[in-house]
DNA sequence: TAACTGTAGATTGTCGACAATCTTCAGTAC
DNA sequence: GTACTGAAGATTGTCGACAATCTACAGTTA
């Protein structure tokens, strides 16, 4: 079969145990921002919501305090993490050191098929910042990134970098939510996807670093000004 | 006060539940490999040791799983994992990127008393390579890392950085443990130490960067040779 | 002997209950 | 009105118990 990685829902439940499935919903409910920041996580609650005794519960939250989604507080509970611009600072610090591993590795062993997802994602993209959709945008984006570190081939580091985009999505849920510079953020896009392309790997990893450290820059911006909309 | 960083007993216990604290519990035991590498973790076993119910140990091994230190089977139980050389390739991939960044960070911010800690941790390597003392050098090589990353003053890489080094740390574990290189080891920590006092930034990157790969080297020669004590 | 089957024991998965702690808020004193 | 006190309620921390599942092994059959 062409897509394996598709497990069944029979599948997830039979191998995946309830902590795990929870674990997963749970960080939905953050990262979807129903859970807002800061805002302390009551057990008993999402116990009744998702029909299970107060254990599971309690492993899935010591699996999210390890992902550093939540924090936790002795006999006082978890709460959704508040992500300050210092720590989103070492965050984007620590990606853009990635991202410059992830552009190289790409370069190197990227397939015709996984270019051509990747400019369909690109290009995807373009049409959102005509018609100025950007929860669209938002979420085309994360799947481009989340594509290119796929396709570098190295699972450890998919993991670590995805650990850190969860911090950083946090961070964005914090309410200041940059606008603007999305054409030039996929211009930078199209950039990297050109060093790919050619197999430039050292150029795909500058360029790529370089999109981190703009987006960084773009965050600064964003919360800086005051609450934009 | 000087050591702010050194919580008392009662801090701890007060501050840190059970699960907490069980959680570095059984992370010693791992990392010091009285829990064998592969071997499965018998909940009530370590319940009767810590003399707690299996709640807690549950919720220790699930934060323990996240930090991919156990892997988990339904039904079957935690086992501690066991890391191929292969993934222990991916993680230096991801170790090099960071060593540079770390390389950079402390050069351009290390204060004279934090060299002078580097310093007299290579010293004390020095020393350990004469009396092939190697178990020593393990420990104070261990130190000398997370001195540097530490001192890169970024805590997120700390984390991150800690992350892999557990990881690595199990791999070695596995058996193949490297001997040889350490004169050769420790005569590189003296020329990153070198870069770093000069303030060169990017040299002192590429130093270190240098060094994770010939560390990689190591272990690749470690693991190819039959199993030398 | 080899393969299969079924049972006994061990282990994990999940739950409900109770104690310890925190939070809230009404009541009181000044 | 403000600050303190204490009790009621809510929430977390931990435990022991039971069901579901897996594992090991003795017994059976060919």
């Amino acid at each position: 079969m062409a897509h394996a990685a598709v497990p069944t829902v029979l599948q997830l439940v039979q191998s995946n145990s309830l902590p795990a499935l929870v674990q997963v919903e749970i960080e939905q409910l953050i990262l979807s921002g129903e859970l807002a920041v800061g805002q302390r996580v009551n057990e008993s609650d999402l116990a009744l919501r998702f029909g299970t005794s107060r254990g599971p519960i309690r492993e899935a939250l010591r699996a999210l305090e390890e992902c550093r989604l939540v924090r936790s507080e002795k006999n006082r509970g978890v709460f959704v993490r508040e992500i300050s611009v210092a720590e989103a600072d070492e965050m984007y610090d620590v990606r853009e050191a990635l991202d410059e591993l992830i552009g190289q590795r790409v370069a190197e062993r990227v397939t015709p098929d996984q270019l051509r997802d990747l400019k369909a994602a690109s290009m995807a993209m373009d049409e959102t910042t005509a018609t100025h959709d950007i929860k669209r945008y938002h979420a085309l984006n994360l799947k481009f990134h989340d594509m290119l570190v796929e396709f570098a081939g190295n699972a450890r580091l998919t993991e670590t970098y995805r650990l850190l985009t969860k911090g950083l999505l946090l961070f964005r849920l914090r309410g200041l939510q940059g606008g603007g510079g999305f054409a030039v953020s996929n211009s930078e896009h199209k950039a990297v996807l050109e060093a790919i392309a050619s197999g430039d790997s050292a150029r795909a990893g500058q360029l790529l670093r370089q999109h981190a450290i703009e987006s960084r820059a773009r965050m600064h911006r964003a919360a800086a000004a005051p609450t934009e909309k």
